[in-house]
DNA sequence: TGTATGACCCTGA
DNA sequence: CTCAGGGCCATAC
């Protein structure tokens, strides 16, 4: 087991762990991970990581809540619907920031503040 | 070996 | 809002 699989290992668990409704950048991923200003490798870990993991890589967007594929991609409105079934208001390729008060929300108010 | 590409991010104009 | 420019770094060719 060499570097890359603990770093891979270490995204995985980050977003493995991320709350049912909520969201959190890539950027935000890499540092929890423990590998700070590495949010482009987050994304390729994403992308290697096993289907069989189940992770919930659609609460991973980028920074601003913004959504990483193209608009239209099959992916991107993979990630929408997805969003969308958690309580999340997805308009375009902007994931709402959730309202104070409804739970899930503290984590990315606090992340891409106000 | 070198270059190009990308599910990124940030600042500044 | 867009665009440019810098940083980041694994992968693919």
């Amino acid at each position: 087991m060499d570097e890359r699989d603990v770093a891979l290992a270490s995204v995985w668990r980050v977003v493995r762990a991320i709350p049912r409704g909520t969201t959190l950048s890539y950027g935000e991923v890499a540092r929890q991970a423990g590998l700070p200003r590495r949010a482009r490798w987050v994304a390729v870990a994403l992308k290697a990581a096993p289907p069989s993991l189940r992770l919930p890589w659609h609460r991973v967007i980028g920074a601003g809540g913004r959504i990483a594929f193209p608009p239209g991609s099959r992916l991107h409105r993979e990630q929408c619907r997805r969003l969308r079934a958690e309580g999340r208001e997805v308009i375009g390729s902007r994931v709402v920031a959730a309202a104070r008060g409804t739970g899930a929300a503290d984590l990315d108010a606090w992340l891409w503040k106000a």
